[in-house]
This record gives C-alpha cells, sequence and structure tokens, in this order.
DNA sequence: ATGCATGAGCT
DNA sequence: GCTCATGCATA
C-alpha cells in the first residue's frame, strides 16, 4: 500500500512516476485531496478550482535522464517484502469480478436503491439499448458477460441536491497554455449545439426519445480507431461524428474553455462526474464513466478525443441547463453482473515504479525482448511491464502538449532509437499547435540505445541485450 | 484523481 | 504487440 518504498533507490528523488502528479497536482496536499475529493453528497462539494493547478507541470525543466536517474541498480532488492512473498513473483491471480462489478456509478449508487439482482420486467429504454449482452472474446469461461440489466431508480427524491454555489474557476491548468480567463467563458451558450433532443428536454425523463434512439451510435467509437494521429478536421467532420454530434474544429484553447464551463456548471447544478457519466448513457445511449468525466474535464483525453466528446457534454450542458429537473437526468441505475474476471490489479512498489521509470527514461519503447528482461530484473510478469509501458506512454503523450504534428511517431519509436530524436519533444496525442511554442518543459528521455539503454539495465541484462 | 487493465482496430 | 479509448479499483 505505502508506495513511500524503503528501498534505498527511492531517496534519490521523488519517485520519477509522480511526475504528473507531482508537478500538476502538486498544490494539492494529499490530505486535501483525498479527503476532499471522496464521493460525496450533491452539494457538498470540494473546491475544485483548487484542484487544477496543472500549470506547475511547467515548472519541469528537461533533466539530465543520467543525472535525475543515475540508473539505479535494479536487482532483487527491489522486491519488498512482500512483494517477495509473492506479490510478483508468482502468477497472478485472476478473480471474477461479478460480485464487486456494479457499474462505478458512485454519486447515483448512493443515491438509489439498494441494488436489485433479480431481473427486472419493465423493459426499460436502456435494456433495449444497452450493448446487448456482449460475449466478449469467447465464451470460454474466462469472459462471460452474464447479463445487462438497468433499472430505473425511484422518484427522484432520492438524490441530496439543491446546494447551488459557484466554484471560482483557477486560470488556466492546461500546461503550456496561455492563460485564459475565466470571464472570457463561454457560458453564454456559445455553439449551442442543436439539441438534438428537443427543447423540451424529452432525454431528461426516464423515458427517453424513441426506444431505442435512432441509430444508436451516437458517435462512432470504432471510427476513431486506428486513425493515427491528429485528424484535425478541416472542415469535414472527421470520422467518428455523426451529423448531431459533429466533431468540431476546435482549438486547445476552445476544449481548455469548455472543460471549465462543463466542471464550472457541472459543479454548479450539483452534478458529480459519474452523474454526467451516467446522463450522457441516459441521454444519447453512451455512458461514461467517472474517470472518462474527470480526464475530459482535466483534460487528460488526447486532443482529438476531446473533440468528440465536446459535442455530448455540450449538448448535456445545455439540457441540464435548461432542465427543470435536472436530476431526472441521470435518474438510472445500471446494474451490470458481469462475471467477466479481470486481472487484479498489480499495485507496484514504489521503487519498482521508480525502477520503471528509470528504464522508460532511458527507453519508453522497449521491444520484447528488453521486455522481457525488464520483467525478469524486476521480478515482474511480462505483461505487467508491457502494459506499464504502454499506459508510461499514453502519459507521457496525454502530458505532453500541443506541439508540432510532424513529431507525431516519433518519440516513441521503436528501437533502436535514431539518434536525431533524442530530444524530439511529444507528439502528443494530437494535441494541435497551439501558438505555445516550446512547450512546456517536458522531461525527455533520450533514446541512445542501445548504449544508454545498456547503462540502465542492471549489469545482467546487458549482455542480453547487447548480444 | 490516477494507476493498472482491457479490448478494438491496426500494422 | 502497438495505439487509443475507456474503465475498474484505489490512493
Amino acid at each position: 500500500m505505502s508506495e513511500r518504498s524503503q528501498s534505498p533507490i527511492s531517496e534519490c528523488n521523488s519517485r520519477p512516476d509522480d511526475f504528473s502528479r507531482a508537478m500538476y497536482a502538486q498544490a494539492l496536499s494529499q490530505e486535501g485531496f483525498g479527503g476532499a475529493s471522496l464521493q460525496i453528497p450533491h452539494g457538498v462539494l470540494q473546491h475544485h478550482s483548487l484542484l487544477f493547478n496543472k500549470s506547475t507541470y511547467n515548472g519541469m525543466t528537461p533533466t539530465t535522464p543520467q543525472s535525475f536517474f543515475s540508473f539505479p541498480p535494479v536487482g532483487g532488492d527491489y522486491r519488498a517484502p512482500e512483494m517477495q512473498a509473492g506479490e510478483f513473483c508468482q502468477p497472478k491471480h485472476w478473480y471474477p469480478i461479478a460480485s464487486e462489478y456494479t457499474g462505478q456509478v458512485p454519486g447515483v449508487a448512493a443515491a438509489s436503491q439498494p441494488i436489485n439482482m433479480s431481473p427486472h420486467t419493465s423493459e426499460t429504454r436502456e435494456q433495449v439499448k444497452m450493448p446487448e449482452i456482449k460475449i466478449e472474446k469467447d465464451i470460454n469461461d474466462e469472459y462471460e458477460i452474464k447479463s445487462i440489466q438497468q433499472y430505473p431508480t425511484p422518484p427522484s427524491s432520492a438524490m441530496p441536491h439543491g446546494v447551488y454555489y459557484s466554484t471560482p474557476w483557477n486560470p488556466s491548468f492546461w500546461p503550456g497554455l496561455t492563460h485564459i480567463t475565466a470571464s472570457s467563458s463561454n457560458t453564454q451558450n456559445p455553439n449551442s449545439i442543436p439539441s438534438t433532443s428537443s427543447s423540451t428536454s424529452p432525454s431528461l425523463s426516464p423515458s427517453p426519445p424513441s426506444n431505442g434512439l435512432p441509430g444508436v451510435t451516437f458517435f462512432n467509437e470504432s471510427a476513431n480507431q486506428g486513425v493515427q494521429g491528429p485528424t484535425r478536421s478541416s472542415g469535414s467532420s472527421s470520422g467518428g461524428c455523426s451529423d448531431s454530434e459533429e466533431e468540431e474544429t476546435l482549438s486547445t484553447e476552445e476544449l481548455e474553455q469548455f472543460a471549465k464551463e462543463l466542471k464550472h456548471k457541472r459543479i454548479t447544478l450539483g452534478f458529480t462526474q459519474a452523474d454526467v457519466g451516467l446522463a450522457l448513457g441516459n441521454l444519447y445511449g453512451k455512458m461514461f464513466s467517472q474517470t472518462t468525466i474527470c480526464r475530459f474535464e482535466a483534460l487528460q483525453l488526447s486532443f482529438k478525443n476531446m473533440c468528440k466528446l465536446k459535442p455530448l457534454f455540450r449538448r448535456w450542458l445545455n439540457e441540464a441547463e435548461t432542465s427543470e429537473n435536472p436530476q431526472d437526468m441521470y435518474k438510472v441505475e445500471r446494474v451490470f453482473v458481469d462475471t467477466r474476471k479481470r486481472k487484479r490489479r498489480t499495485s507496484l512498489e514504489g521503487s519498482v515504479r521508480t525502477a520503471l521509470e528509470s528504464y522508460f527514461v532511458k527507453c519508453p519503447k522497449p521491444n520484447t525482448q528488453e521486455i522481457t528482461h525488464i520483467a525478469d530484473d524486476l521480478c515482474l510478469e511480462r505483461d505487467v511491464v508491457r502494459v506499464w509501458f504502454c499506459n508510461r506512454r499514453q502519459k507521457g503523450k496525454r502530458l505532453a502538449l500541443p506541439f508540432d504534428e510532424e513529431c507525431e511517431g516519433q518519440y516513441y519509436e521503436q528501437s533502436p532509437p535514431a539518434p536525431h530524436m533524442v530530444h524530439s519533444p511529444l507528439p502528443g496525442q494530437g494535441y494541435p499547435p497551439s501558438g505555445h511554442p516550446g512547450g512546456p518543459a517536458f522531461y525527455m528521455p533520450p533514446l541512445q540505445r542501445p548504449e544508454v539503454f545498456k547503462q540502465s539495465l542492471h549489469p545482467g541484462l546487458v549482455g542480453h541485450l547487447t548480444s
């Protein structure tokens, strides 16, 4: 649990892995953060404005990886006692999540009736339009979704509601972006999206517009897949948008502004992030998790993704603002009875993270062999290491700021690296140039391999890699 | 709020 | 096996 490791390595400095957290959330005292941002009833809200001081990220200076992460002699001593006891050195267990997977919707769950697992007779819209019963991969008992059901929640009284207050926005928190004063917020319903659901907000009621919502492909998920790089819409709606949900051509500033507006109004209206996610499902058939809402508000999604989602949020915002009973918008409880087995989440010990981070600094994109060696060295599952690197790269892109798109795809080029890329900026996940030349100081691991990488490796690994 | 994980689509 | 979108679980 405690990530503060006792490992000697950890004392070299703060965990590199905490870059993002440390940098952009430095302002949050752990105390305030952990305490205030718990799932809380509507109206009892933390000061979100305090949570987004990402600009601190800018404080990061390009460090010389070698000095910042003098590569620690990674070895068996990375294993904390408990890890040695099995956390990392034994096959991981997979566990069924049936009993625990209820669709994390804290805000609603807390307010709604007890979960009723029994089949509901009334066929709600949700049941109709929900992505059916999805059998993933195969029916081998590893993956199986037994059923997906939702129930309408009881009358609205369930939701404590009504404590309205506005939250002052911190000025810009998107590192590298120019500050945008909150006053410039286009809260006057700027690009009001032609609310497909009429102004009477039929979708606000549990009984939605047209059972099954025409098309139900609110936006084409898959259409976005495989489209590498930013498809800054150049007039034509880039893939992934239906007519009514057309992706706009947005600037990063606009997105930032909108994210602020969304958050502000959401809070003002008394919605939690989870509520919004639910409401979107209610309104448009595409539910989102609290995580996604959070990341949207924090601008932690890819640019393209932000553009894709924005129209939905815009619509929701319009609905919420005009609705007399906004709380109705999320009055749908989803109870998933999902028997998929999800790998138990690996909790990497602090020193292990440090080690991984060090590897990452040296080589953000290790090849298969290298992954294997790293895994062996740290006594981790290979897949854990692979996923860690994937996530780390993704995180790196998220954190990266709009840079020249030409850099796209270069930074994380797989080994062997091109020497000239050593200091090329992160491509970012499709964020367009935004008039912030230079961008934030972001640490950019060199890709001088195999030399550098060799240095970073445990002595025992070098041989493998050079062979 | 974020770390680790999953899965689709793609190379 | 990667990227990307997304979410569960948890700090």
